[in-house]
Order: C-alpha cells, then sequence, then structure tokens
DNA sequence: CGCAAAATCATCCAAAAGAATGACGACAAC
DNA sequence: GTTGTCGTCATTCTTTTGGATGATTTTGCG
C-alpha cells in the first residue's frame, strides 16, 4: 500500500475517530436523557434547553474571556539576532571536488539541511524518491555519514551547505 | 489531497481530543444535575440555583480551554541585528520559554543536530531509548517539525542551538 | 561516434525514527 | 495536600530512512 499523501494519514485517522466517538457519546447522552425522562414521567423541558443555553453561552464567553485576557503579553517580542551580512556563501569547491560529490547530490543535501523528507525533495525535484535516496546514499558515503542528520552537521563545518 | 500542509498535527490531536472531554464533561453535568435532581425531589426554584451553577462552569470550562487551545502561538515580530561573528553562543532564553522546551529537551536537541541517532543519544545520557523518543516527539511537537532534520533547522533559525 | 560519469529508477530488505498512548515517581508551587 | 510539570519508560504501530544491487538513460567530452 503506497502512501501517497505527505500529511500524516495516520493522524487524519485519528482525528476521524475522535470526531466519530465524540458523536457517539453525544447521541448516547441525549438518549440516556431521554430515557430518563420518559421513566419519571417528567415533562418539562425548559431545564435542558435552558441549561443547555446557558451553557454554550458561558463557555463562549469564557473562551472569549480566556482569549481576550491572555493575548495581551506576548504580542511583540523584539529579537536579536545575528544577521550576518557578509556572507553570500559559496560552497567549499575544493573540499567538493575531494568528496567527489556531484552538483545534483549537493543539491539534494541543501534540501535535507533544509528538513525535508525524501518524499517531499523527490516532489521538489520531479524525480523519483528512489532517486533521492541513490542520491542520498552515495552523499552519506561520501560524506562518512550514516544519518541525514549527521551529513548535515559534516557538510556545514566543511563549508559545503551555510 | 496536496501534500503542502505542514501544520502540526499534534497540536489538532489535542484540541479533538480536548474538545471531546469538554463534549463529555458538559454532558455529564447535565446528567448529574439532573439526577440528583430526581433524588432529592428539589424542583422548585433550583433553576436559577443550577442556572448560575452551569453559567459559573461552564465559564471556567471556557476559559480553560481558551487558554489551554491558544497556549503557544509566537507571533514573534524578528529584527535582525548584526551582531558580533564570535560569540560563545548562548541559547535564545527568550524563545525556548516561548516554546515551552525544558532544559532536557534542548539538550536532546543539541545531541540530534549534532547528527546522533536516538541509540546513541541514549547511551550519552544513560536513558532509555525510549525516553529520547519521547523527549523529541515532544520536542518536535513544541517546534513544529515533522522530522528531526526540521527540527534541527527550525532550531538553528530560532537561536536554539548553533 | 563511443566512452565514462552522472542521473535516473527499481526492488528487497533492515534499521531507525516517529506517533499515540498510558503510566509512574520526584518535586515544586499553591 | 492537591495540582502541575518534568523526566522517565514501555508497548504497539506506521512511516521514514538507509543499504545493497542492478538497470537504463542522459550528457559531456575527447
Amino acid at each position: 500500500m503506497p502512501p501517497t499523501t505527505e500529511s500524516s494519514p495516520h493522524s487524519r485517522r485519528r482525528a476521524f475517530r475522535d470526531i466519530l466517538v465524540y458523536g457517539i457519546a453525544g447521541g448516547l447522552l441525549i438518549l440516556i436523557l431521554k430515557l430518563t425522562e420518559y421513566r419519571f414521567l417528567v415533562i418539562e423541558h425548559s431545564f435542558e434547553i435552558y441549561g443547555g443555553l446557558i451553557a454554550a453561552l458561558f463557555s463562549a464567553l469564557g473562551i472569549w474571556l480566556g482569549l481576550t485576557l491572555t493575548r495581551k503579553k506576548p504580542s511583540v517580542i523584539i529579537k536579536e539576532i545575528p544577521a550576518s551580512p557578509s556572507e553570500p556563501f559559496v560552497p567549499d569547491e575544493a573540499r567538493l571536488a575531494q568528496l567527489a560529490i556531484t552538483p545534483r547530490e549537493l543539491e539534494i543535501l541543501g534540501l535535507i539541511a533544509a528538513g525535508l523528507s525524501n518524499r517531499e525533495i523527490a516532489a521538489h525535484l520531479f524525480v523519483s524518491e528512489n532517486t533521492v535516496k541513490t542520491h542520498s546514499s552515495r552523499l552519506f558515503d561520501k560524506l562518512g555519514a550514516r544519518r541525514r542528520t549527521q551529513a548535515v552537521q559534516l557538510a556545514k563545518t566543511s563549508r559545503l551547505i551555510p
């Protein structure tokens, strides 16, 4: 079964299940209320209706309150980020040639460092995932890395990528 | 399904679960009120009391919901300021607190960025691999990352790690 | 042209990583 | 003394990654 979509299907399944459970629970709850209502021959409906109304209203009020009360402070935090202004960055050609890393491999290395998955890289470069895997395999081989995180680390210290 | 979305699945799941708990709790509350009403035969003049009770309870619930649901929404204005090129590096405490990243999680983040596998990290910290996985899962959740490479990338741009 | 390097894709398999969930003890805060 | 956070660990499952290997197509170059 080929996993086609990128966003986790597992999570979506869980979300759907949660909604389902929620709905069923709600239905059962209503049913129970109904039955007890009949059992005790209570006709008066105003309590549920007004209770629910009050609940909903004050829930909304509470949510609104919570939101407005707390969203005051974290608005503007100015960070001082040492932005290096004088670095267009060029990969170390010597080291590149030394490791016999091809342009395509370097390109993929960059995308790996950007945090993309093989599938995302494949989509980005319009090639198959298998191709990306062979490229990255050879890349790891040349870099002496066993994991992509290690490859990124090594490449950074070798000034192959920013 | 376009493979474009990158929003955290964790948060969505939490939101669903919160809503679920919330709904069930509300229903149970009504049920309990109903039952007690029958048991003690308190019929008259109870509407104001229970209405107030429901209002107060649901207000509190709503506030809590609003707070937990909107817990971490950064919205930071980033201002780039050229800084000294040779700094000993200190992690951005503000950002760290903002994302609610614990010291242990930061430690593991650093080891991930160093290219270590979960097993190696576990051996390095004398904990089980499962613990490392738990930490990194929560870390990814807080960082909004789905892969460790992405976590590293995000952490670097947020100045959490060198 | 013909060759070699680079790029492409596949398949099978193993290992690592990640997701979801539940649990427990320590410890600080209220 | 309850509450909340943190750190710890486990289990089950799915997904991703990596290894090994072979094959086909481009492409640049002498």
